[in-house]
DNA sequence: CTGAAAGCGCTAACAA
DNA sequence: TTGTTAGCGCTTTCAG
């Protein structure tokens, strides 16, 4: 009887069945680090992938440090789930490709390990192209790209930001910067020191573009009327009504499902590693407008 | 010779070690949703916590929803963990009961289950009375709270502030809200039609005093200059240049970290509940200033 | 102090 | 089909 087992609230031991059986029905995530929405949202992804697929998810994070990750990827290694996503940020260290042979893996990251494990990641260079479309468009000729080094990802969007703009006859210019607020001020305030400043600052995301935007603001230069700004990667405070910026958006949920296929590939025999890289959208709000009629 | 175990990749059984034991070595961690900084930084300080206790720390999360909150707790009582951290939403639920008697629970909320749990919760009245102290050390007397009904928190915000402006003889006026952009912009369009509009504003959280933020700029009303703006929970967004937010700050940290030293004394056999209160800090940034000489 | 044996609560393979 | 039994890889107990 199915209902007295529950009304006895008798509990399965997860423990003895996997033990027995040799299968954990679950996928383990690795995050490196909750704080961050984009992680936040590549989990959703693999939750909702999974929850259509009957399996469970445990998530684990690396808190930001390289040690921390490790430690997260050994737990998860100890529970010995059926598979594992990888959202991580250092890659390279042998250990991911040691643990891509032990178990079932999927990296959402721009890394790629041919074949230890599976890949996905976002299409960086049609996101910058995506932008630029779109200042063109609105008739920018002038439009400087702060880039972020050699960030994950930034070497793409930077890439792809220079094939844009030249095979549209325009000149790319760029400009060093970060991943954070400060260093894109730092470079706003360069930018519009140039002779002739650019009419369209493209950040290498959100938070470089806020930093951006913070520095015209304060220096009286209005937003978009006198230069248009965009971000990436469409974070929480893109959409907040004080900045409201026009960015790019990762199908980062997308990664979370697409992942747990694979996984689930993976986990039914699948040899063979897969790369995928899949595409973002653009979202217009009020930081972009038409080019300023020339003074 | 443990070099040779280590090199011959030999890993413990989890599974088997558990089953004999009775016993996992693990905190659960359950989280209304991963998107929520506060919960991020709330399995942060489990996470340290844990380590300093030598324990694996594993998350779930419940996505917003209370299914999937219930989801999120079945899947950590069927892997049996040690003990059970809930940063929740949704509480008053059977459930949550339930499960304590289960196994030993700490809930971080305004939730209070005298017997079941223990429980940990920011003095929310403390970090009204805060703010207020600050307001009117900076000379202001007309300030209006936006509050956020009855959402967890909210309440205890909005007696802090109505108790801390009584104690010194000014009129608590109090405009209702959510914790959300939209619901303080509209708040604010009607405070600033008051006859005597007030010279502070004290939002129910950052994104509420984000969306009294751009709705001032929007009118033209120089902050702080004109009006002083206050959030709550010094999320992200506060500390952003665009906006850079005086705020009051939960030790959420401190939540995990005290979080996890009760789970522990409970697992060790503590019986009777405890209820703990931890006190907020102000953030002062440059949302506040003096009140402006009257007209 | 070291080593063998008996479970922990299940699943899976086998026998009836 | 249903019922029985032998492990899964550990920990813990008990004997040596």
């Amino acid at each position: 009887m199915l209902a007295s087992a529950a009304e006895l609230d008798y509990r399965p031991n997860v423990w003895a069945r996997n033990l027995a059986s040799g299968q954990t029905n679950t996928i383990g995530v690795m995050l490196n680090d909750l704080h961050n929405p984009y992680f936040a949202e590549l989990a959703e992804g693999v939750a909702a992938g999974a929850t259509e697929n009957g399996m469970e998810v445990l998530i684990t994070s690396g808190w930001q440090r390289e040690a921390g990750e490790n430690a997260a990827i050994e737990t998860l290694l100890n529970l010995r789930t059926d598979g594992i996503v990888l959202g991580a940020a250092r890659f390279g260290s042998e250990a991911f490709s040691e643990m891509a042979q032990q178990i079932p893996t999927v990296a959402v990251s721009n890394f790629h390990e041919p074949d230890a494990m599976d890949t996905l990641c976002n299409d960086e260079a049609y996101g910058a192209e995506l932008i630029v479309e779109h200042l063109t468009s609105l008739g920018h000729t002038r439009i400087v790209h702060i880039d972020a080094g050699n960030a994950p990802g930034a070497p793409e969007r930077r890439k792809g930001f220079t094939t844009a703009m030249s095979q549209r006859g325009l000149a790319p210019i760029v400009f060093e910067g970060d991943f954070n607020e400060q260093s894109a001020r730092e470079a706003a305030v360069d930018i519009m020191k140039l002779k002739e400043p650019p009419t369209a600052i493209f950040a290498a995301n959100d938070l470089a573009a806020s930093g951006v935007f913070a520095h015209l603001r304060s220096v009286g230069v209005r937003i978009p009327d006198d230069v248009s700004v965009v971000g990436y990667d469409d974070t929480v405070l893109a959409g907040l009504g004080a900045i409201s910026l026009t960015t790019v958006r990762q199908p980062v949920q997308m990664f979370g499902r697409r992942a747990t296929e694979l996984l689930i590939e993976r986990i039914n025999g699948r040899q063979d590693a897969k790369h995928e890289l899949l595409r973002p959208s653009l979202v217009v709000r009020s930081t972009t407008g038409p080019v300023p009629a020339s003074p």
